[in-house]
DNA sequence: TAGATTGTTAATCGATTAACAATC
DNA sequence: TAGATTGTTAATCGATTAACAATC
């Protein structure tokens, strides 16, 4: 029977979810800082701007446990969460459009801690095709089929300007690909068994917006009272 | 009293500000388009990948009614939305960092319809400074504090390396910014009342791996079935 | 009118917070 | 040991879904 192994099985909450990927972040900037050993649900709830019993709560979901007064192991709980994540299995990974936003992605540093590689990068401007970016060759599109059959790439990401993203996503949804990491602000058009992460990103802004418009209400509230 | 509006008093359930954010997204793009006047919450569902049910709960904060069997009224909505997340308002905003991300989010077009606009772009890079990005010249550090007088900025986007994150928002703290907007990985610290929102992209690909996994978990599954 | 779609209320489900025992 | 911190259970709070009346 399979369900010897139950943490495997359990499903966290999704709101969880989303926190967990914000401790792998944190814990891996500490890993590499390598100032402390362990951790306490107070610092990390500090830094993320949550509270001590909500950080308990989502570890509880995890193998891991802390040690009264002195914390959680930082090593431990990391490789937990990298484990978690599949950030040691390799996912390969293409871009198509080598804007400024393409050449940004291409040359990120950060995605080896999660266990992702950029194989390849595409434009359709011939007066780029042949350049480098990073140690990477702008490709033309059509070789993008070949690209993905060769290093079994699930992932794309789209960014291409605004008019042009869902003619690349049709095509990259023909060619077989899984999951479209959207970061034109075009919401896309696809068949549903295709992933679609939308990194929108007017979303932070309008956010922040809110929380400025927000912040400036209480000011002058307090200031009239 | 102040209490006569009730609809501008009123607060959002938190999951609703958030697919307001995306229902402003998708219809700015439709009435762009042009092709329809009228949307139904079956359609908006569809492309956002949730339910009908769900649009129209969220759609009850708003002022704007539905018409059974027509729809909302695309450009109706969509001014409340603007007005709502106060898109009119002009908010201009400065990027510290000049290198493909910063250049990529300063030739931003999808700004304007949000209501920001990017007054500046800085670097420390003495390299870089003088040339131009888009419109703007990349300005020395230096600077950072008079732009900020002159523009009223109160949004600074930090695009620079991981390694100098934070010691550029210790900057921005020191010359009153409000609100940080963190394309950097680093998980900043910073003062309480000082808004950091991080666009760490790892998280969205991170998400990309999670649903990949789940969805091959429910292939195999079923080809076992 | 009949049928489709909206809008709202009630019921269910899920997430957070509070309380506190267990533990270092 | 005393006190601080973890981990878990129960209580509260919030969000989604279901059901259905209202409406075009």
């Amino acid at each position: 029977m399979r369900s010897e192994k139950k943490k495997e099985i359990l499903r966290f909450p999704k709101a969880t979810f989303e926190r967990l990927k914000q401790y792998h972040a944190l814990l891996t900037q500490l890993k590499i800082e390598q100032k402390q050993q362990y951790i306490l649900s107070e610092e990390i709830a500090e830094m993320l701007r949550i509270t001590p019993e909500q950080v308990r709560k989502d570890f509880s979901y995890l193998e891991t446990a802390g040690k009264p007064k002195v914390g959680y192991n930082i090593a431990e709980l990391l490789a937990e969460l990298d484990e978690l994540f599949g950030t040691n299995a390799n996912d390969n990974i293409i871009i198509v459009g080598a804007g400024h936003l393409g050449s940004a992605l291409a040359n990120y540093k950060g995605f080896q801690n999660i266990g992702a590689r950029v194989v390849a990068i595409f434009d359709k401007d011939q007066e780029k095709i042949g350049k480098m970016v990073g140690e990477l060759m702008i490709l033309p599109l059509k070789d993008i089929p070949r690209v993905i059959r060769r290093f079994k790439v699930r992932t794309a990401a789209i960014c291409v300007p605004e008019e042009s993203a869902q003619q690349v996503a049709d095509l990259l949804v023909a060619y077989g690909i899984k999951a479209i990491w959207n970061f034109s602000t075009r919401i896309l058009d696809v068949p549903n068994d295709v992933i679609v992460q939308n990194e929108d990103i007017t979303r932070g802004l309008l956010s922040i917006k809110h929380m400025l418009a927000e912040s400036e209400k209480k000011n002058y509230e307090s200031s009239q009272a």
